[in-house]
DNA sequence: AGCGACATTTACGTAAAAGTCAATGCGTAC
DNA sequence: GTACGCATTGACTTTTACGTAAATGTCGCT
């Protein structure tokens, strides 16, 4: 089954579908993040590299580094089976976790601070352009 | 009122309660987001100063850029006035907020799959390590 | 006066994440 | 068969956000 039927992706394809340029998906090749097949010279993307790509550039908007991200696809393809790696693994993950949550408040405090700036603007609006 | 009895802080007790280098602070300053007052060449923080600090910071830790977070300041110093600007400026803010709520989205998502990844540490744990 | 601790300025360095450019290949439509 | 468009590779460049080093200044203490 594996490698069966799937849709190949030029990509161009991937591109326009997530707006990143050319050199950015070789670029992502070249760290190793994801493996396109090849005929000849040119690349064909599974549809598992496609995913790939889902990922990495949500990791991207998080704020993550390529590192960080290669590293959370690591940890997808080979799952540490000894004890200590595990605890460690654990370890990283609370710390990642206590990261996001703090920047997922931060977000959310920005996120009222600007609506509390398009009030004033909407106001300020009111006021001066009534008849605009 | 203003400049009244405020308390002063030096640079490394900011740099301390922060966790920022000293040279962040003054690279703060070149970019204009800052302006500490001066005794000879020394540098004298306002609580006014601190609070932009804790802006920034907060900015650099959601992904904003030195120019988005001057961008920010400048608002809130000097809210434009004109109607051309103030529509210019919300369209702005509704574009920032689109970008917020996908990555607090993004920042959801990360944390459940991160559930999920320590579950299965978890678990892995409890079958490997009995005796651990 | 001299020491140590902390500050400052200037200037160059650096890592990450691409952008850009030039030369070249490959297929296919005309 | 050649011109065109899309791909590729490799090298070089750029931008951002500081780091780092060197040379000095300043303040308080003893």
């Amino acid at each position: 089954m594996r490698h069966g039927l799937d849709k190949y992706y030029t990509i161009t394809e991937l591109t326009r579908e997530f707006g990143v340029s050319t050199r950015t998906l070789r670029f992502y090749e070249d760290e190793g993040l994801i493996h396109p097949e090849r005929r000849g010279r040119t690349r064909f993307f599974r549809s598992t590299d496609r995913h790939l790509i889902k990922e990495i550039l949500r990791g991207r908007r998080i704020g993550f580094s390529i590192a960080e991200i290669r590293e959370i696809i690591q940890i997808y393809k080979e799952p540490p089976g000894e004890a200590g790696q595990l605890r460690l693994m654990m370890k990283r993950l609370e710390d990642k976790r206590t990261e996001l949550i703090q920047k997922r408040r931060d977000i959310e405090e920005t996120l009222e601070e600007m609506s509390n700036v398009e009030e004033a603007c909407l106001t300020r609006l009111a006021e001066i352009g009534v008849g605009t």
